[in-house]
RNA sequence: GGGAGCAUAGCUCAGCUGGGAGAGCAUUUGCCUUACAAGCAGGAGGUCACAGGUUCGAGCCCUGUUGCUCCCACCA
């Protein structure tokens, strides 16, 4: 009979070693570290902590342990000490601000041109300076910090751009309010100066505030190269190009329906719109003709406009209308003769197929006015009152305007009917008020010019989303693409540069003011309007590099990598970044768009101020941890899709942090003084460290994979589990029996696997947990300055063993069963059993025999023959490996086994007959792949003979049975 | 009207170029096992929305159906 035992021989060898060394070891550590964290009092608890070790060696040998009650008392000596020891539970508010903090003074940020290096760049989209940090902002952070960590530890010059966005709208409104409140003033009282006097001095007091917030979560952006989208150089970037287009043609004034919020009182680019189905009514007006002959019936939904009414349009095909054509018609209330014209427009079959014109307020209606020479009558001002062009409703609020005309139209008996309908109806998408489409005099960029490289870049690959679906939402904006309204009647923003001479009416564009006209010398006016904000932001790839000026920072990291962002600004300003990124630097500012989805609440709702439903991420982090947050964000979630946020994530996030603490320590308690990095003699590791290798192996590769196609979900669930699963559940637990039972060079082995293996996870988890990576890499592993700046770890195949880690996989095969029996038969751990082992592959096993021992709870593990005949009174499995047999005596239940016995046949059978229906399949022989066929033969192999020993197992079973 | 996405365990979600269905949470049993009870070891739980098709083989590819989202669009 051959054994393999954690028996006593091997004990009192350990421990004479470990009396001579361990002291002193812990000593040298001490004085080599010099680091207040391990010393003295981590060096104290260590000392006990060994012995106690000892204690427990000389004591009882292997199986027995100290009483529990005697061993909490020396645990809690440690806890209790006033002290700088490992904590055994990890809290990151201590050590998060700190680690940042180094990081600033360290420069690690920091990147600057250097042609030893690849440049990898991104540029951080702009919070507004309003904003305050929110999940979105956590989620779209988080990812381009994982990115920009990932690259930067491979050895790219990264360059993480940061910046606020002057955010026009949204600001100038925080700001009115604000000024309303302290000084019960206007903004038209305090005048245009004082208002930006006013803004700027909010800018320099709350703009910086999410800033700060931002780096709560980690984030590793270039701080000093920090960007404010009105700061100098975005004004000049921003006035060059408009000069630019402007003298290109691509930028010009015209009078044109534009959208018009009453509430902000500006205009707004068509994506800043957004419709909303909401009841309303169909309003059946008739319209007498003016000679008598008769009437036509026209419909709307906005009976307010028709005070503005200046024809009535119909198909020039439709037989109903010919005769009128040409003819004109009173329009009621305001009596006035209006023209009934042909166009190809109006579609017959919708309502009465007679369309009323009111081309002021109107986009179509306006494009129809142009083609028949309709007069063009403005009826709404500014805040969406009747103005004067409304006769007597002048001043009337547009929707009470509704109610008296429709009433006087009734009156009138020109009301025919009214319909229920469904209208789409246009909201400002920063407060809600509805828009009033009308005419204006604007600013405009000409988009089908420049969105025809913009295409073509994406359709050539220029750019590519991930996903890459979004491509085609790209596609089908920029295809039917409409010019671009970019003037806005604000005060916060850039100010366009035009200036007019009031004298003459001469209009100069140019980036500084010409002081007097060119033309008759009188003094020039700048136009008062301010341009749209997402004008500057799409500068913001180039214009943060120093554009207009030839920088070295623009010709080494422009174009940049990646963008990342959430789908619902492509069109605000992804499109736009492409754009003028084509036009202005002849190259698309970023290789890839990264697309991610919106954060939501619990049930599926998006988080908003309305709802009351937004979750401060800063209130996560107090809690649980940047680390935790980033994480809990970056897991479980797929590129482009919406992810909903729960508290419970966040918790198994910080969970999972405190777990790789908790194995950090044990690794650090358990470290000679040999530096954890330095080189591992290939012959002292054994089957354990091999398999470990080999996995670690495996999962830097496929993270590394996952990362580099951006599949960040991917990549965190890969490092968790190898972490938790593969590493702290068994790999720390087969060391174990080297560390407390070897030779002090096989815990010395032990000791450095398990703090290079840590180590490479903790590098490939960095970019996901910033802070207790480094925590751990530099106070508790001692393995380097930072682990921001170490390498990216990196595949090898020399330390791959594929033989050595399929042996442990089956020693774990056997390991899980034996568990799996003893949770059975409601064996606890604290009670060992002997381990039979009947096998023909006795010699590999054997390598993992310790490790069978410790693992499986055994008290000792024997191997004997495949054909052994099994002793009575055992609960036995039947893995692939061989037969496991566990002489558990009493302890045994016979009908639980059995049921369990039965239960495994059927499953078995279920195999066999799945495997061979495969293989009897004389087209899968034909047509599968080798080496598929081949392992479904092996498994058919392996299956049948597991089943035959269940079969005699379970007659054997019921053999004892009987007799008991 | 056009386009896109989603439907997988009780809940929230992963699932790679097709090759024996996974995680977290919840649930259940047993455990202070000399890193971690924020833990450990087990267990239960799924006709992968439905119907066809392609294939030796489909959660995955194709077609259709249903149900939810979302985006775009000038039918008054």
């Amino acid at each position: 009979m051959r054994k393999v035992r954690n028996g006593s021989g091997r004990y009192c060898a350990a421990l004479s070693v470990d009396k001579e060394s361990s002291p002193g070891a812990v000593m040298h550590r001490e004085i080599k570290g010099g680091n207040a964290r391990l010393s003295p009092f981590w060096a104290e608890a260590f000392f006990i902590d060994r012995i106690k070790t000892q204690k427990t060696n000389n004591a009882d040998g292997c199986d027995a342990g100290l009483p529990h009650a005697k061993r909490r008392t020396v645990m809690n000596k440690t806890q209790q000490m006033p002290s700088q020891e490992i904590k055994k539970a990890y809290s990151p508010a201590e050590v998060e601000e700190k680690i940042y903090r180094r990081w600033m003074e360290k420069g690690y940020f920091h990147a600057k041109p250097n042609p030893d290096k690849k440049p990898y760049s991104i540029v951080m989209p702009p919070p507004n300076i309003t904003g305050q940090l929110h999940m979105g902002h956590g989620l779209d952070n988080t990812i381009q910090d994982a990115i920009i960590r990932f690259k930067r530890m491979q050895g790219y010059e990264t360059l993480w751009m940061p910046g606020t966005d002057h955010a026009s709208i949204a600001t100038e409104v925080k700001i009115v309010e604000q000024i309303k409140k302290q000084e019960g003033l206007s903004k038209e009282q305090i005048g245009r100066d004082g208002f930006m006097e006013r803004a700027w001095k909010w800018k320099a007091q709350y703009g910086g505030r999410i800033v700060e917030q931002l780096k709560k979560l980690g984030t590793s952006c270039d701080w000093a190269r920090e960007r404010f989208t009105m700061d100098e150089g975005c004004n000049k970037a921003v006035k060059t190009l408009f000069v630019k287009l402007y003298e290109k043609g691509l930028i010009y004034k015209g009078s044109r329906i534009i959208n018009w919020c009453p509430k902000c009182r500006t205009t707004l680019s068509d994506v800043e719109v957004e419709y909303e189905d909401q009841p309303s009514h169909l309003w059946n007006i008739r319209y007498d003709l003016a000679d008598g002959s008769g009437s036509v019936t026209v419909a709307t939904t906005r009976p307010e406009t028709m005070l503005g009414d200046t024809g009535v349009a119909v198909n020039p095909a439709d037989e109903r209308y010919r005769d009128i054509v040409g003819k004109e018609v009173i329009l009621p209330i305001m009596n006035r003769a209006i023209p009934v014209v042909a166009d190809e427009y109006v579609d017959p079959a919708f309502g009465t197929g007679a369309v009323k014109m009111t081309p002021a307020h109107d986009p179509n209606d306006f494009e129809v006015a142009g083609r028949h020479n309709l007069e063009i009558i403005r009826v709404l001002d500014d805040e969406g009152r009747i103005n004067e062009n409304g006769g007597k409703y002048c001043g009337m609020d547009r929707y009470a305007a509704r109610e008296a005309i429709v009433e006087e139209l009734s009156r009138l008996g020109n009301l025919v009917s009214i319909e229920e309908y469904s209208h789409h109806v246009g909201k400002c998408y920063r407060c809600s008020t509805t828009i009033e489409p009308m005419i204006s005099a604007q600013w405009f960029v000409s988009m089908k010019p420049l969105a025809e490289p913009a295409i073509a870049a994406v359709k050539e690959g220029k750019i590519k989303f991930v996903p890459e679906r979004y491509a085609k939402i790209y596609f089908n904006w920029m295809e039917n693409i409409r010019d671009w309204c970019i003037s806005r009647q604000l005060w916060w923003g850039h100010r366009i540069p035009a200036y007019y001479c009031d004298a003459c009416g001469e209009m100069v564009v140019a980036e500084e003011n010409p002081g007097t006209c060119p033309k008759c010398g009188a003094p020039m006016r700048q136009d008062e309007d301010v341009l749209d904000t997402w004008f500057s932001s799409g500068l913001w790839p180039f214009s943060t590099m120093g554009w207009p000026e030839k920088t070295p920072e623009l010709d080494y990291f422009y174009p940049t990598s990646v963008l990342v962002t959430a789908y619902d600004i492509i069109f605000f300003w992804v499109a736009r970044m492409i754009v003028f990124g084509i036009e202005v630097m002849g190259k698309v500012p970023f290789s890839y768009v990264n697309i991610h989805g919106i954060v939501r609440d619990e049930q599926g709702r998006k988080m908003s101020k309305s709802l009351g439903n937004g979750i401060d991420p800063l209130k996560v982090i107090e809690e649980y941890g940047a680390d935790a947050l980033r994480f809990s964000l970056a897991s479980g979630t797929s590129p482009g899709n919406d992810m909903r946020f729960y508290d419970s994530k966040v918790r198994a996030a910080s969970n999972f942090a405190n777990k790789i603490w908790n194995a950090a320590r044990f690794v650090a308690m358990n470290l000679t003084d040999r530096q954890a990095d330095s080189g591992i003699d290939e012959l002292q590791l054994d089957i354990a460290d091999k398999w470990i290798l080999t996995r670690l192996n495996q999962v830097i590769s496929e993270v590394t994979e996952n990362m580099e196609k951006f599949e960040l979900g991917l990549a965190c669930a890969k490092i968790y589990d190898f972490i938790w699963s593969e590493y702290c559940d068994w790999y720390i637990e087969m060391c174990k029996a080297r560390l407390y039972e070897g030779t002090q060079e096989q815990k010395e082995t032990a000791g450095l696997m398990l703090s290079y293996t840590l180590t490479q996870a903790l590098k490939l988890l960095h970019p996901f947990m910033p802070f207790i990576t480094e925590e751990i890499y530099v106070e508790l592993l001692h393995a380097g300055e930072s682990i921001m700046i170490s390498d990216w770890p990196v595949y090898e195949q020399k330390q791959e063993y594929p033989a050595e880690a399929a042996v442990m996989e089956q020693a774990m095969e056997i390991i899980r069963n034996v568990r799996n029996l003893r949770a059975q038969m409601n064996v606890p751990p604290s009670k060992k059993a002997r381990v039979l082992i009947a096998t023909d592959k006795e010699e590999i096993l054997k390598k993992a025999g310790s490790y069978i021992c410790r693992l499986a709870f055994a008290s000792e593990v024997e191997f004997y023959p495949a054909d052994f005949a099994e002793p009575a009174g055992c609960a036995a499995a039947i893995t692939a490996a061989g037969k496991v047999y566990l002489p558990l005596g009493e302890l045994i239940d016979f009908d639980k086994e059995l049921a369990r016995l039965k239960k495994e046949a059927q499953n078995l059978e279920n195999e066999v007959k799945r495997a061979q229906g495969k293989l009897e399949n004389e087209r899968f022989l034909e047509k599968a792949p080798k080496n598929v066929i081949d392992e479904e033969r092996a498994k058919l192999e392996k299956y049948r003979e597991m089943q035959k020993a269940t079969a005699q197992r379970i007659s054997s079973m019921e053999e004892w049975k009987e007799q008991a």
